[in-house]
DNA sequence: CGGTAGGGATAGGGTTCT
DNA sequence: TAGAACCCTATCCCTACC
């Protein structure tokens, strides 16, 4: 029993990622070794690090997936007043029904590709917003999430066109000048991270 | 679907406190390993017995600590944040080296893995020490455990001979003034508390 | 030996069932 | 509501291979 554990701090995430976009993967003693990082990242070793971006990356191709089963467990919970602590927008909501998104082949009717009539077209720009949002809830990301994140979370769970990214973007920007969404820059953060208020 | 709740035998029980006595805790799988113990909890995982210890445990504590546990909660609404960092207890060491901890493989001939006669008769000092221990440990109190709670994690998860609670008593005084605990004054306490250092 | 990749085990937080 | 059993996965450990 070595350490209880010692969980990774946004600083040291942060750290890693930053050590990795300068010295590549697979160079985790030269990340530590890195007057950059290595004060950020002295208690932990170079395995340490391998370990962590290992863990980092799986849960990255993840990505949704977990959204599923958290849907289907919101559709559980009877007591409908339940607002606890400070949920701050929108509690969960559901997407696409659960049934849905599982690659549903035999999807009758034969190949309309069109048959996924989830196409954005057809959502609002509010609608834009609550999926935002939305996928900020479910990442559950502690520190909020960055675009890629988002735009990832969407593209999983949703049908998009090609300008998503564009408009989700735009939509972001907005959220977070007059909306629910705050930006978390971080020292070590290649990226501004977004996060939902109260 | 899951499995259909296998509830835990007394004579699993008993097989997996053996195996702790014998091989530490964290050694699931060793326990599982041990030819003692593989034919008692051979429809056990690794994990469940790493859970079925936990609850022993929670049991333990809680038989101890219930009261000073409620009031606390009772006084302080807000559970405390994340404390990441610098965890207090979090670096707790290792006391005993894995390596080295393991008790003389002359595990007293009983070969029933169902019985304990792990009677402190037989016991040496350093198992005594092992005990405490690992009582400190899973008694888990962020402030470390007074001698009471130590006694009673100890009875309800030992067999003990009557004169426990003083060697118990002197191998406290003993490992904190040489060994790997630490005496813990706190302001509105009444006792003192034990908690280990690395 | 020092370092990295992978596999596997453990620790803790959550969830489900009773 | 609590307790026991079980699940999830971040973190940690071990070993093979340079």
């Amino acid at each position: 029993m070595g350490a209880p554990k010692q969980k990774w701090t946004p600083e040291e995430e942060a750290a890693l990622k930053a050590g990795v976009l300068k010295h590549g993967t697979g160079k985790w003693r030269t990340i530590l070794s890195d007057p950059q990082f290595s004060s950020v990242l002295k208690s932990r070793s170079n395995v340490d690090l391998k370990d962590k971006w290992r863990n980092i990356s799986v849960t990255a191709l993840w990505g949704s997936r977990k959204k599923a089963k958290l849907a289907l467990r919101k559709t559980l919970p009877a007591p409908p007043k339940q607002d606890h602590t400070n949920n701050t927008t929108s509690l969960s909501i559901v997407p696409l029904a659960n049934g849905q998104e599982r690659t549903n082949p035999t999807s009758p009717g034969g190949s309309g590709a069109g048959s996924l009539q989830t196409h954005a077209s057809k959502r609002s720009i509010t609608s834009l917003d609550r999926i935002i949002l939305e996928a900020i809830t479910n990442l559950k990301e502690p520190r909020g999430s960055d675009r890629t994140s988002i735009f990832m979370y969407i593209e999983e769970n949703f049908k998009t066109p090609p300008n998503m990214k564009r408009n989700v973007a735009v939509r972001l920007k907005h959220l977070s000048s007059n909306g629910p969404l705050v930006k978390i820059k971080h020292k070590y953060r290649f990226s501004t991270n977004f996060t939902s208020v109260g």
